[in-house]
DNA sequence: AGTAATTATGACAATAATATGACAATAATA
DNA sequence: TATTATTGTCATATTATTGTCATAATTACT
C-alpha cells in the first residue's frame, strides 16, 4: 500500500521531474496541471498527500489548498507547497492557509523526499509502511524484519540495509563503490573487499530454499540480486 | 563499462537533481561545482560525456567548453551545455564553441536521458546502458546478462565486452589491433592471436542455433559481426 | 596437388578475482 | 560496567579467467 501522491504543477518539465523522482521512491503518482484537473483527483482513492504549486493558471495555489482544507472529505490530505526561491511571504501565507510544508524550487530530490516523508510519517505512517517480497523471501522496512516462508531470519544492521537495496534494485549488477555508496553512505572509507564478506554473510544469513542464490556474483563487475538463477 | 558523465554544475539542488536521474538511468556519475573541480575530473577515467553548466563560478561555461575541446585527451567528449530557459543566443555560442546539444532548465528527465541518449549512441554507443537484440541474442549492459531465446549464457568479462562491442558495431571489419584497443583498451600489450581465441570462446558461448555464425572471419583483415551469414 | 599463409582449436600454466574463516576493534545493549 | 553483537580487515583457499603456445585445419595461390 504504498502512498499516493497528488502533483499539482502546470510547467510540464518540473511536473515530469516531480513524478519521475516520486515514482523511483515507489509512490504512486497522479498529476494535474490545473486548478480543474486537480479537483477532479480530489475523489476515490484519495491521495495521501499532495504537492502544490504556489503559482498555476486557473486558480492559485492558495486558492486550492482553501478548497481542499475546506472540504470535508479532504481536508485531512497533507500539502506540501512548492513556491519560487526567495518568496518568503508567500511561504507564511502558505502555512498559514494549512499547508504542511513548503519546498522550493529548484529543490534536491533528496530533500523532496525527505520532506514527504516527514510529513507522510506524522499524517500517515501506514502508508509508508511498503513490505517487500520476493518469491517467499519478506523484507518489512517498518518492523525491520526479514522473513523466508514465515521464518525470521537474522542478519546484522548492514546485512539489512544491503538485502533491502538488493530487494529494491533487482536485476542490476552494482560494482562494490556502488553498493558502499548506496548500502553504506557517501564519504564513508571502506575497503572494496569488505563487500565481499557482508555479501557473504547476506548469503548466510538468506540460505533457505536456495535463496542465496539470488544474491550473485558477476565477476569483473560486482554483484546482482536477481530472480533468475 | 556504462558511461560515466561529469556534471558540472554549481547549484546543490540542480546538481544533486541531475545525478540522480543519471544515477537512476544506470549512469556513472561525477560531479563538479566549479571549475577548479570540472577540470580536476579531466583524467583517466574520462567521462564519455559532459553536462556543462552555461554560468558558473571560477570561469563561465564556455570558457571551460574551450578548454575541453582545446586538449587533445578531452577534446572527442561530448558536451551538452545547460542553459537558462529562453537566453537563445547563449545556446548559439555554445553550439559554436563546440558544444553537442544544449538543454533548457528547467528540465525533464525524459528529454535530458533522450538528448543523452542520443549524443552517446553518436559518439560511444558502448557506454549506452542499453539492452541490445539481434535475432534471440540478447545482451543486457544493466543487469550484465547475454540470453539466447531465453536461455542464460555464460561468458567470461573479456567475452562480454567483446560481444557487447560486436553488437554495437554490427556489419563492419574489425582488424585484431583494433579490437584490442576498443575491448581490450589502449596501452595493453597482448599478442594480436590471443583475439582468435577470444573469437573461439565468444563462439562457443553463443553458439545456440548457428548463432555463432554471426561472429565471421575475414580472412586476411579481422573479424566482423554480421547478422548475414 | 603442393605450398605458404592464415586461422581454429585444445591444453596449460600464470594470473586475477572472489569466497571464506578468523580475529581484533568497535558499537550497542543489558 | 559487563556482555554481546557487529564491523572491517586480513590471510588463505578456491575459482574463473587470461594469455600463450603447439598443433591441426583451412584457405589462397602457384
Amino acid at each position: 500500500m504504498s502512498a499516493r501522491i497528488l502533483v499539482v504543477e502546470d510547467e510540464a518539465a518540473i511536473r515530469e521531474m516531480l513524478c519521475f523522482v516520486l515514482n523511483q521512491q515507489g509512490f504512486d503518482v497522479v498529476q494535474a496541471q490545473d486548478y480543474q484537473s486537480a479537483v477532479a483527483c480530489l475523489t476515490e482513492p484519495y491521495p495521501d498527500l499532495i504537492l502544490l504549486d504556489w503559482m498555476f493558471p486557473g486558480g492559485n495555489g492558495i486558492g486550492l489548498a482553501k478548497e481542499i482544507k475546506r472540504n470535508d472529505y479532504s481536508k485531512e490530505i497533507p500539502i506540501i507547497m512548492l513556491t519560487a526561491r526567495g518568496e518568503e511571504e508567500d511561504k507564511v501565507r502558505g502555512l498559514e492557509v494549512g499547508a504542511d510544508d513548503y519546498i522550493t524550487k529548484p529543490f534536491s530530490p533528496k530533500e523532496l523526499i525527505a520532506r514527504i516523508k516527514a510529513v507522510l510519517r506524522r499524517a500517515n505512517p501506514t502508508c509508508l509502511a511498503d513490505e517487500i517480497e520476493i518469491q517467499g523471501l519478506k523484507l518489512d522496512p517498518v518492523s525491520h524484519r526479514v522473513s523466508l516462508g514465515g521464518e525470521q531470519l537474522n542478519m546484522g544492521p548492514t546485512e539489512f540495509k544491503l538485502l533491502h537495496f538488493f530487494m529494491t534494485h533487482t536485476e542490476r549488477v552494482f560494482s562494490r563503490e556502488q553498493l558502499l555508496d548506496q548500502v553504506w553512505g557517501t564519504n564513508v572509507y571502506v575497503e572494496d573487499r569488505t563487500v565481499d564478506v557482508h555479501i557473504r554473510r547476506l548469503r548466510k544469513a538468506i540460505t533457505g530454499l536456495g535463496h542465496e542464490k539470488f544474491v550473485q556474483t558477476v565477476r569483473g563487475s560486482g554483484y546482482r540480486f536477481s530472480i533468475r538463477v
